[in-house]
DNA sequence: CAATCATCATGAGTTTTATTCATGTTTAAT
DNA sequence: ATTAAACATGAATAAAACTCATGATGATTG
């Protein structure tokens, strides 16, 4: 047999008690239930717990050590059998987000401000920084939403909430000669093959410029080149030092204060759609549902040239469309 | 109903398999018990734990905040019960110390190095610095072992080890008129109220020069000054800024350098025993048996002066050899 | 696509464990 | 010494944990 937590329970109560009678009390059980269940631990242990003729109460090393260890988890059993209260009823759960997309902080960080007020018993936390797959790691247990433009349909009880369709543009000096020499608003693959890309520093697989322009068309640049911030890459590509994919609505402001020019990539434009990946069994949750409410609402209201995933989904159907921002 | 660790030992046991089949196996449980538990803990939470038509097996958000939790606590209930186990079995144990006498450094190093050679498994730990009362946290099983010289019968369920006798004595400077104006190796505690005493940055309680001497006889010195380290104290008696009260053990060194002179506090010297306080069920365990006996060496090897309580206490009952050292 | 195999679920029956009840023993207080 | 409160104990009972036998489900394969 082993230690079981209601036997931790017993212990601490009786010595907060300080008689078994009183610890009986408190657990809704007899005096004589608790002298069994005393007898069987110090049977099981080999010595003796608690010092029986002696006022105040007193307790040997070992039911010490019991104690102790007692002290030391059920607080956190506590905890997690709250956590699990709250995840039945849906009032509030954990929020561990990860986000693939480097530029998403321009609109993560106020949908999280918002969602804060509304719901405080959330623990939010942001997990930036990771070097593991992210998408496993959801599977696992280790976060709970996933902001991603990649959906991996290997991985089995996600469900990927579309947030968004954007286009990838490239962000090009107005100096630039392609835009003198192309007579149309669009590049390809191989026109880009002379330039160098600014990028953020993650690997080249997360980028989509890479993923799904250039690597398909076999083509690589004369050069990358990194840069922590957007607004840094853009400062490196007005200065005529590369061109740079940047999703439109992160890039809009920059073309709005006449910092760079923008070609689509690709004659169809590179489009793509960030979905919110989560654990099926999550998506119920009102909390949840409410986060990615709260994060399509602040999308819409404050970035320009995106679109709902399904609007995108019937202009590529009828391609007269396509272009219409 | 509650959640026991019996659970969270069968999920955790669930993930580590993938199948109730195997986990069963693990557990010398039939797959039918196994399902039956799990339907349980799923009743009583009210939500699915994992996904049951699903190879490989995935865990529910709720199942998932479970095996976390058991990741928490499980280990340290394993590491509990192999300390309840070495307790029982005398091989090795906790041993917090605290003492009460500042320079029982001196002899206490030299003690825990010799010990710790011969027990390595114990874990070994000395708290000084503490503002708590020792004994009282010896009982609540904060400390396994306190050395202190002023037991205190109220404190059920402690054994006081004797370790040695020892003589409280005055350091007083080589110039110090108090040596040439009385005719005696010792003083009245009426002789010191001019004086400065030189201590430890202790509470007056736990100085026995107060305590034993000064405090009973209602004499309040001229002023007190604490210094950290013996051989300051030391120094400043030298240099005449006051007098110092020292176990003759420790004064041996710097007498024998002739840096101070050396009086008896009272007619009879003002002799007290230091004690090892344990828990009395501790007190038969091998470790801690041989912990006093190293201590009890180290200390007749290494101070000058001491005696064995036993030897003290005949000493005073024939009062002819009271002066005898 | 049926056949097969492996896994899991289920209900009844059984064993084990937890708890109570009735009572005796110990302890501390008066 | 007497008493009251606390604790221990063994038998009886209630509750739980578990097994067995079997049926359902899903994946695999020829």
């Amino acid at each position: 047999m082993m230690i079981e937590l209601r036997h931790l329970r017993a212990l601490s109560l009786l010595r907060e008690t300080g008689s078994l009678v009183r610890a009986a009390e408190r657990l809704h059980l007899t005096q004589s239930a608790l002298s069994h269940l005393f007898r069987e631990m110090e049977d099981r242990h080999g010595q003796e717990l608690f010092v029986r003729k002696s006022r105040p109460l007193r307790f040997t090393s070992a039911g010490l050590r019991l104690l102790q260890l007692g002290d030391d988890i059920l607080p956190r059993v506590e905890v997690a059998q709250r956590d699990l209260a709250r995840l039945a009823s849906g009032q509030a759960g954990r929020l561990n987000i990860a986000i693939e997309c480097h530029s998403c902080y321009q609109w993560l960080m106020p949908a999280l401000n918002t969602y804060r007020d509304g719901w405080p018993e959330v623990e939010l936390d942001l997990c930036s920084g990771f070097h593991f797959a992210p998408l496993p790691a959801l599977v696992r247990g280790d976060l709970d939403l996933v902001v991603t433009s990649n959906p991996d349909p290997e991985l089995k009880g996600l469900h990927y909430e579309p947030l968004f369709s954007f286009e990838m543009c490239l962000a090009i000096s107005l100096k630039h000669s392609l835009l003198q020499e192309l007579k149309r608003r669009w590049v390809e693959p191989q026109e880009l093959a002379k330039e160098v890309q600014i990028t953020y520093p993650v690997e080249r697989e997360r980028l989509d410029i890479f993923q799904h322009f250039l690597d398909p068309a076999g083509v690589e640049p004369a050069g990358i080149r990194t840069a922590e911030l957007t607004v840094m890459m853009v400062q490196l590509v007005a200065s005529g030092r590369g061109v740079c994919a940047l999703p439109n609505w992160a890039l809009y402001e920059y073309l709005q204060k006449g910092f760079v020019a923008q070609l689509q990539l690709g004659r169809e434009g590179l489009w793509s759609t960030l979905y919110a990946a989560v654990r099926e069994d999550l998506r119920e949750q009102p909390y949840l549902a409410d986060f990615l409410k709260t994060a399509r609402n602040t999308c819409f209201a404050n970035l320009q040239g995106i679109r709902t995933a399904r609007a995108r989904a019937r202009a590529r159907a009828s391609p007269t469309m396509t272009e219409a921002t």
